[in-house]
DNA sequence: TTGACAAACGGAGGGCGCCTCCGTATAGAT
DNA sequence: ATCTATACGGAGGCGCCCTCCGTTTGTCAA
């Protein structure tokens, strides 16, 4: 007997996970640069494969968006764990506020459709509630151990405030004001128990 | 020499008037029943006038979600007056406050057909936040002259509230709980400064 | 290797909504 | 009654959504 799952369906085909993988790439592509109004047949197109498969992937249109999500709210733990292994805590925290903001940045309508996906489902939400929050803690907890960051805010306010500024999301100004926000609030976190030993050396923007 | 404007076009016609509040009727209905995204063709055969009239009118979907929007809070600014006017203060307020939610209540699809209007027009955006904050100190104002109301309250502040309130629309409970909500908010408004005179008698349901 | 079959693929096709265009109807002026 | 600017209606072209089914392909056992 195969040590696989006692229970599981009998195997997934080597192409169907690659072609899931690319749908899922150009899913991200395209409702990125395009808003999440994008056809589907956009993103199949940019999968290179038939419409066809990305129904039978993707049965709606939201469980698209949702698999696009997820996978982001993945990276972005896989980026948290990373940087709490990186030198500087406070930078390791810093560089990935700034991460996020760069992802909503680069994705105009990733907003709209998540607001529509979280109309939906709530084991989502709760889902990357909880991944988000365990990323903020991941690096924040080492700040704290280290002494170098204030320890009375927790991972979960971190993380509203974080939604805070993504959801005035607003043309021109907005990414730099965000980064401006981070900034006064990493620096914050560093005080007033702890004397700021470093303040960030460039405004965050690549 | 007609007593009209200088320069303003030469004259709208009669049946082009009627046909444009016909199809801000319809719009409000078929928007309210059905989700924000019903078709146009519907609107238009809700209304009674053809394709192209509607297009004529409003030569965009957003341009009809606007309009639609514009006439709702018209109409709550006219309540406000209205209400301003009849006995107690402080019952009209609640009851602008109620009115408010019955309107997002009954119309599932408005809320997100908001948003989406939300991030086009900045200029819509103002106008009705100005109005809705006139129409509040319009009743926030006898209030307060009257002695009933705390003054440390603007109506910009609980214009905010409301807002609030209205973005964390979800099924269910929601409604019950924004009544709540409401009678809590219009009860701390007659003060620690104030004894409370006079209680909610009715939940505010319909 | 080879054969067999389940799993996955692709895309044609039907339906529908969007929007334009233009021939027809009519309100309002003379 | 006549005229004309204005508005109306809806057919038609296009693109998107989604289903359905004939074809291809990965996998496994022999």
């Amino acid at each position: 007997m195969k040590a696989k799952s006692v229970k599981t369906r009998p195997k997934p085909r080597a192409d169907s996970i690659r072609n899931r993988e690319r749908l899922l790439l150009a899913a991200t592509k395209v409702f990125s640069e395009d808003t999440g109004q994008a056809s589907l047949d956009a993103v199949a197109r940019e999968a290179g494969v038939g419409i066809g498969t990305l129904y039978r992937h993707f049965p709606t249109r939201e469980a698209l968006f949702e698999a696009v999500y997820r996978h982001e709210v993945d990276q972005l733990f896989a980026l948290a764990e990373t940087l709490s292994r990186s030198a500087d805590p406070v930078e390791g925290l810093r560089e990935w506020l700034y991460a996020n903001i760069r992802l909503v940045a680069a994705k105009k309508g990733m907003v709209e459709a998540l607001q529509l996906v979280a109309h939906g489902s709530s084991e989502l939400k709760t889902y990357s509630f909880q991944r988000l929050t365990a990323a903020i803690a991941m690096l924040l907890d080492r700040g704290v151990a280290a002494g170098l960051l204030r320890s009375d805010v927790s991972a979960e306010e971190l993380l509203r405030a974080l939604v805070g500024v993504f959801y005035s999301q607003g043309g021109k100004g907005w990414q730099a004001g965000a980064f401006r926000l981070v900034n006064v609030f990493v620096d914050g976190l560093c005080g007033p128990t702890r004397t700021r030993t470093q303040r960030r050396k460039s405004p965050g923007q690549r």
